[in-house]
DNA sequence: GTATTTCGGTTGTTATAACAACATGTGAGG
DNA sequence: CCTCACATGTTGTTATAACAACCGAAATAC
């Protein structure tokens, strides 16, 4: 069990390896590989571990009715998953989890790391804490992203997307983490309509560009 | 304090009301009263606290930096908001909360919640596992929209939400829980070329309904 | 240095959704 | 019964995005 990546993850972030050695038991962890494309959760399971991936990655795949699939999730190395559906007793999976490529997952009880263990020690309780804190970051993104999409037009959604870059860098000039592709797929657009779209908006006077920097100007009508 | 109301809620599930009486204090709660229309939170702001509505409820509204507004989530009765603020130390908020009527709201203090408390009392551990799981369906549900809005075409949309909505029911008959104008807003499409859309999956043989029973078809391609 | 690939931007065509306006049906209240 | 309100379905027009194809620039490989 390799302690050190351990103590390098979100879960057991401000845990020391010792710490970690001590816990695991108690949350009842296993470790369990994968050969590329197994299934380690299918469709209508109850889980009630949460999956800590030490190497490898994993793709959560939802199926259609009608027989298509889409990948709706990539994880990597020392993400978590299934945590969702964990905290829900008896709630069924509605998406597979595939392993991507060879993979090593540990399983760790929910239930237990929300007890507190008869040992009592501190460092459950940072657990528990990093747990909430995961799940509220992850809640949080989709909020965002939720937010992003919600309006119909390309435009309105970049502003909106960059409405809030601009917020988060507390400037109207700032650097986005994302290439065109990806930023089109994060906003759920074609990416030559969205290059397409920027033209536009820089034409109209709205924001100037370069590659991933961008600068927003003052609304042309709210000018005084 | 009215503990009955606050064993109802789902942060409280589970708990008696003396209970809820012995840990109110431990939690820093504190109740606070807004008229229609004051802030609760405002952007910028870093909150450490839960809000639980009371009474009334609130909107939560996002600024576009061009001047729109939009409401991003309403939280009514029992509800709690700002949990995923709170979770994540110094994260400023990227939207208002707003009283949408006259509201109380009860403040808890979500760093003592994730601490045990002195009293080491039982029910704690309750709480704690209440809010993993408020904060679980909340990504999950999230994250099932977020999915059902991904595809670009109303149809496909629907295929993934009625998909998703037999699969819940463990039915290819089912009635949902929207109106049209509901269904249309979940899905961020137009009310009325949502109708149309499924008028021609009838007209396809995909499904049939009425009202808001469903009943899928299997893909006509798809039959031996 | 040249070839190759990747990325971003542009343009024109086509498909699709938004929108507006109207029709139909249903339920509640008078 | 009659209206009124509201929800739903329908149709035609218009706006917009998707898509495909292409160009040029920059980065990478050989």
């Amino acid at each position: 069990m390799n302690y050190t990546f351990l103590s390098g993850t979100d879960l057991f972030h401000g845990l020391k390896e010792e710490e970690i050695e001590t816990i695991l038991p108690c949350l009842h962890a296993k470790e369990k590989s994968f050969p590329r494309g197994a299934s380690i959760f299918r469709v209508g399971d109850t889980v009630s571990e949460i999956g800590l991936i030490e190497s490898g990655s994993v793709n959560i795949l939802v199926n259609f009715y009608w027989g298509d699939r889409h990948i709706f999730r990539h994880a990597g190395l020392g993400d978590i998953f299934a945590e969702d559906y964990a905290s829900i007793p008896d709630k069924e999976l509605l998406c597979d989890v595939i392993a991507a490529e060879d993979t090593q997952i540990l399983f760790l009880s929910l239930h237990e790391l929300l007890s507190s263990c008869q040992k009592r020690c501190s460092f459950h309780r940072q657990i528990i804490h990093n747990l909430v804190r995961i799940s509220a970051s992850r809640s949080l993104s989709l909020s965002t992203r939720m937010m992003h999409t919600a309006p119909k037009t390309i435009r309105e959604r970049l502003l909106s997307y960059l409405s809030e870059q601009a917020m988060e860098h507390g400037s109207l000039h700032f650097t986005i983490p994302f290439s065109r592709q990806q930023l089109a797929d994060y906003l759920a657009v074609d990416r030559s309509a969205l290059s397409n779209e920027l033209s536009k908006m820089q034409r109209d006077g709205l924001l100037t560009f370069r590659k991933n920097e961008f600068t927003l100007k003052t609304k042309p009508s709210s000018r005084l």
